[in-house]
DNA sequence: CAGCAGCTAGAACGATCACTCTAGCTCAAT
DNA sequence: ATTGAGCTAGAGTGATCGTTCTAGCTGCTG
């Protein structure tokens, strides 16, 4: 049987960073929570906290990439996945007392001049988050130009969405793009020229 | 005649903060950076780093308040208002080797769990942008409760824009967003100084 | 049982953190 | 020339940082 050691570790160190951010978490405290020894932190990531960071950025954006398939998924029509991510998000910053829902966008603006392991990393997560949204909406029916603009802005609109909510302890801003949203895709829909096919 | 220490010290402390966020930037950084001592730091904020972070965070909101209507009122028509904002942003991006252009989004998203007095400090800013850019555009004609939305959208495509560029070194993900504002803005133009048609 | 990875334990390192404190400098008002 | 507020100077505080190191524990393999 595999150890859940190196897991803990991850997992508490996500949690830590989207709460405290890079700067702000020490191992100290990732030791206790996860809980490990700061010996066994440094086992599992011999790179010591670059590479912890790096491992929580590309299992965090494994996971949102597969959350978003899941709900757009389960979409009734491509025009209303988004805005039911949105929600879905909303839904999770009020039930976490507004924890910053995703440590990407945080740790790459801290570190972004400073590591470049970690800004790789970042780049790689939302490069995914892209690719997955842009072969929904072309699956959907919207023109492949289009599509990708859009994807980027979907990705934009969440991080940037999630740097008000945090700040203002209110989903408000949230609700103000999903509704946007709506709007944009159907409006891509119609003015995109192959058949909507069912995802 | 007044001395010019406290502004150096914010001005420099802006600086570091875009490069390494809050808790990546020390006061032996800002003392050397700025210059000035550490005595001198405490001496005009005498609660510390918050403190500092705070007055740079209203100084930081209060210019870009001004710059957002500086380049609003140079633009010439209310469609490319937002465009020609993006646009600058992206030089000033590139021009700094893609430095963060705005202090406020990363700090908020690092303590808005820990420290409340800064917290209330970007939502402050962040209020005030919305507020700007809400009045321009029931200015050029967009009903008002539309406005609140797309300005609110605007903020939120401002910081998501900029976590994306920094993490990719590109100012793509800028053209995207200007892009897509164009057609927004145009649409919900039409729709304030026509009637009210919404799908 | 013996042996040996894989993993855990936690003390110790030098560096640096935010912050405090006391002393002294500068310079306009008197 | 003297005062005194405003400001600067910089050594010193205890705490904590990321990291390293050696020793010992655990459980599979022969």
């Amino acid at each position: 049987m595999v150890s859940d050691t190196r897991q803990r570790i991850v997992t508490a160190t996500n949690e830590l960073f989207r709460r405290h951010g890079y700067n702000g978490t020490s191992l100290n405290q990732v030791s206790k929570a996860a809980p490990a020894t700061i010996g066994s932190i440094y086992h599992f990531f011999p790179g010591g906290k670059e590479a912890l960071a790096v491992a929580v950025i590309e299992s965090t954006g494994s996971v949102y990439r597969q959350l978003f398939e899941l709900i757009v998924a389960e979409a009734n029509d491509p025009a209303s996945a988004f805005p039911h991510f949105f929600d879905q998000a909303g839904e999770v910053l009020v039930e976490t007392d507004f924890i910053d829902p995703c440590p990407i966008g945080t740790i790459a603006r801290e570190v972004a001049s400073t590591s470049e392991p970690i800004r790789r990393a970042a780049e790689a997560a939302f490069d995914s988050w892209v690719e997955a949204a842009t072969d929904f909406l072309v699956r959907s029916g919207v023109r492949q130009g289009d599509a990708h603009d859009l994807a980027t802005l979907f990705v934009i609109m969440t991080e940037g969405a999630f740097v008000l909510c945090r700040t203002k302890r209110s989903i408000e801003p949230l609700h103000a793009v999903a509704g946007i949203t709506t709007a944009l895709i159907s409006s891509a829909l119609s003015a995109g020229s192959h058949a909507p096919s069912k995802a």
